[in-house]
DNA sequence: TACCGCTTTGATTACCTATTGATAAGCAAT
DNA sequence: ATTGCTTATCAATAGGTAATCAAAGCGGTA
């Protein structure tokens, strides 16, 4: 259950420090003095946790991360001297989950460690529950629609329709596919379908979006492409 | 009470990092890939505070802050990536409450977060168990509920019922998943559920509450945003 | 037991939506 | 331009849903 820190820093005396604080906090760690010698232990054994200092002689704790980021996403800390050179630690190429600029306090490092380790077993966030297609936006659970920020209220069956056309958003449906889709396969006129998208329309029109839904001659329609 | 924190950030990790700093702070998160997520969330749900990435594809985090300005002072906060985008964040017409650069410490966003929040509404810790939505609030071991300050008595299955609304703000219940959630799934006819509703919001009404819940047609019922 | 307040329900009325046919407008091919 | 077909629009109706109310059922209390 105990944790294993691999730490990488080439100054000894920050490796001490780490070390004692680490263990004393009941974590397993291993020193290693430069990135070369992280990343080879990195492969052999499994690690929940990386301490890396950026500035570090030949292979720096960037390159070590982008290294690791290849096969692994287990958490990084970085350590950094200056706060120029923590240019993207958190971004999008690195993939850093924390940084501590020296000097540092052990208990503060030791705080950030056990936060970050207890995010691997946390929950996952809440899934935003609605369909998007630019501009549009379905919520499903509060059954409305918004364009563009704008609420638009529909009724039951504008709602199935609308909700049936983003599912699939580049695909024209002909009135019995909708008729399949949004209803429950009952037989309506194609009057009722056209009424229907009437109303969409209208209601769209009024927040601002002409053109949603495309008429396709001869076909149905679809959804347009709205941006 | 807990406080709901929309994030925008194109970036997967960047968007966890955030999202487990802030529930580890008590706060509730929900994460939009984009900016045309965020505002279409945001214009169904109550925001206590954004954080919007600056640098996003298509809609960045400014162009968002204006859209949401158009209607709501709810606060926001920046991230960006470069120093010199912040002269214009801070000063010009945009109106972002504060900023930071990444790469943040988690921490660090909390506690700014925590600052505004507390600015705009500076009010004691002391009463832990309700639930707020807007004027209304459910005083959970008072077994009461207010608006606006003024004390509405309500019965049992009332309350219940009035409960599992503030719990979905802006979501449709149907009669069915109301008889699940505020009852323990014990069938009773649909003119029950009418019944109680029409009391609620009688009493609401006396109070000055108009349109408490709004009645979604062929669907069920939803709270009004009702702020 | 009788009372009282809350819950439940059926009946009635009011309201809203869906549907449709008729008519006008639009499109495409001759 | 004409013709034949498809789509748009509209208003009226049918059908379904919600609001309201009164009365009955239920459970606790004096």
């Amino acid at each position: 259950m105990n944790k294993h820190i691999l730490v990488a820093d080439d100054d000894l005396h920050i490796r001490e420090v780490i070390s004692f604080a680490l263990e004393k906090a009941g974590m397993q760690v291993t020193l290693a003095e430069d990135g070369r010698q992280a990343i080879d232990y990195f492969a052999l054994h499994s690690i929940d946790l990386l301490v890396l200092d950026i500035n570090m002689p030949e292979l720096d704790g960037l390159e070590v991360c982008r290294e690791i980021r290849k096969t692994s996403d287990t958490p990084i800390l970085f350590l950094s001297s200056r706060d120029d050179e923590i240019d993207r630690i958190l971004g999008l190429e690195i993939g850093g989950d924390d940084y501590v600029t020296k000097p540092f306090s052990p208990r503060e490092l030791v705080a950030r460690i056990n936060v970050i380790l207890k995010r691997v077993v946390a929950k996952p966030a809440a899934v935003m529950n609605q369909l998007q297609h630019g501009k549009l936006a379905i919520h499903l659970e509060q059954h409305a629609a918004t364009w563009n920020g704008l609420v638009i209220s529909l009724t039951a069956t504008e709602f199935a329709m609308l909700q049936l056309f983003v599912r699939s958003p580049q695909r024209v449906f002909s009135r019995d596919s909708i008729m399949t889709g949004a209803y429950n396969n009952i037989y309506i006129s194609d009057r009722t379908i056209d009424s229907h998208i009437r109303h969409i329309r209208q209601k769209f029109a009024d927040a601002g979006c002409d053109a949603l839904i495309e008429t396709v001659h001869g076909v149905g329609y679809k959804l347009a492409l709205c941006q």
